[in-house]
DNA sequence: GGCCCCCTTTACGTTTACGTCAACGTCAGG
DNA sequence: CCTGACGTTGACGTAAACGTAAAGGGGGCC
């Protein structure tokens, strides 16, 4: 009835380790609700996960990631310095754009490597036998 | 004359150490000429570097950059298995654009809490005795 | 009761990506 | 000749992010 998930649940459902859930914790990523001894995971701990790793497919390290879950928590009553805030927010949206950036242009590569490579493929269907 | 770099000068321009040069080349990133004893880094090395950065921004372990690496560094004339090779493109192509992916969803989200954060903050600023 | 499954903590092992230190060569300048 | 900057290899150290094994509690069910 309380709604909260198992720990091997959560696990199953991404694909990770129980191990790796309770290091998460450890680490100060998570902060599942205890019944009794056990762990109950709740939804907001789920979009916490999620986050995670989305943070880890583009390399961020799990202190950043923490970080950057925070961001997403601050209870906006109780913000103080909403300046400071909204300049993190800033800073991590310039990191983003970056990114967007790098990838932008190793995508591109890509496709210039694999037009001139299939075209090359293409050649070779024709006349196999030639060198060069 | 011989156009080459040294180590520490390719080490503060890409602002890493010396050791982790070496580093590099130990894991076969990075295959410097030998002048004597001495490295010697050609432009291309420097391409290559670079290549390392990038990789390592988005995540990438080593192994994995020296295998996109040598992704650039193929010489199409020799192509064995063009295919295999188109292969490992497209899938590090779906790699990058799931990144993208992340990285568009997680700015949607940023502008979300930006705005909604400072709307609070010019509410704040009418009147500022108000609590909640 | 016996078995299975889920859960717990503690603790040591592993891989990756370097840092750090030792011990030594080499060459330019004073 | 001495110092100092720069270079070399080799070996050991370390932080992050888990894996893995040990040792055990608790509940369900047949």
């Amino acid at each position: 009835m309380s709604e909260t998930y198992g720990i091997a649940e959560l696990a199953r459902e991404f694909d990770v380790t129980t191990r790796t859930i309770r290091f998460y914790e450890d680490k100060g990523l998570l902060a599942p609700l205890r019944e009794g001894q056990r762990r109950g995971y709740a939804p907001r701990d789920r979009v916490r996960l999620r986050l995670i790793m989305r943070g880890k497919r583009r390399g961020f390290s799990l202190d950043e990631i923490r970080q950057l879950i925070d961001l997403y928590d601050v209870d906006p009553s109780e913000v103080m310095q909403l300046r400071h805030f909204l300049d993190k927010i800033h800073e991590h949206k310039e990191t983003l754009v970056g990114q967007q950036k790098d990838i932008a242009e190793t995508l591109a590569e890509m496709e210039r490597i694999e037009a001139q490579c299939s075209s090359l493929l293409s050649e070779k269907q024709k006349n196999p036998q030639t060198a060069n």
